[in-house]
DNA sequence: TTGCTCCTCACGTCACGTGAGGTGGC
DNA sequence: TTGCTCCTCACGTCACGTGAGGTGGC
């Protein structure tokens, strides 16, 4: 009954990869580095996971997209379970995240610029619409025509040698 | 007079690694790409650069910021300078930039959902700041107190077992 | 001559991708 | 038996990092 009722829910590696969205290897990899296990293996010796596997995982996706490595994963992990007393590990735990919290926020302006950047060069190249077939692109940005006698925006400029 | 002027501005390797911040060995790898080239080499084989060369590698550097491989990078250098036809070297530059503008701006919403991830979890192990040291962390996210007894967030319940 | 910068290999790293050759399980 | 999934090596890739051993230039 109890072996039934785990069947039920156990997944295969594959079917682990669908729901999160990694592929078998990244798993496989993260195995390796001892992020995370499967419950047990089949006779044949297929991993088989718990439904919170898929929770794991998108733990160690967000984390990566916070900017951390799998090795700091895997030591902030490791700090984690080998302490003993809950607040001093949460107050780790609370001081990394808030390092984190700062250089996300710079990360998402950091690319709000480039987003500006961008809105600004395709504007830029809007007017480029009307541009006669006969120029040749190395008068890209002082064509002298639509304005375009100055500056160009630096994700043009950079193009020309 | 004229090479006295040119080596003026001429820059050894180090000096653009300092002004663009990147290293030695990542200009080489640029250059070994067909990304970059200096513009004359020194008797003794030193690369000496414009100072145009700057904004090259800045160049690079936001494309790659935007999601660029430095492989993409050389290849829509190749397409730029073997099209003759301003507009639809142009063209094809506005839809690639295009696209990505969607992207960063998908990447910067990505980004602005995990910092209210972090900015909650860290508002939840705020009050974690109370709890008694006799507390294991196993029991972290569902200690009953703090009114810790439901859901811990995300970021902090995947990191139990 | 000393010190700093530069040169060219060439192997290491990180997070996987991609087969190769073989087996499980419905 | 067929087909799909899984297994374990093990080498490849991308964007560099990191020496090793030697030389330039003020």
């Amino acid at each position: 009954m109890d072996v039934l009722a785990n069947s039920l829910t156990l997944l295969k590696v594959g079917e682990l990869a669908k729901r999160t969205g990694k592929t078998v290897r990244a798993i496989h990899l993260y195995e390796e580095l001892g992020l995370i296990a499967p419950a047990v293996r089949s006779k044949g010796g297929f991993r088989l996971y718990h439904d919170k596997a898929a929770k794991r995982i998108d733990w160690i996706q967000k984390l990566q997209e916070l900017g951390f490595s799998l090795t700091e994963i895997k030591a902030f992990l490791r700090d984690w379970e080998q302490s003993n007393a809950a607040p001093k590990a949460m107050d780790r735990v609370r001081e990394i995240f808030s390092d984190k919290l700062r250089e996300t926020k710079e990360n998402v302006a950091r690319l709000e610029r480039l987003v500006g950047d961008l809105t600004e060069t395709l504007a830029y190249m809007d007017s480029c619409r009307s541009c006669e077939p006969t120029h040749n692109q190395a008068e890209c940005g002082t064509c002298g025509i639509h304005g375009h006698g100055g500056q160009a925006p630096l994700l043009v400029e950079g193009i020309s040698r």
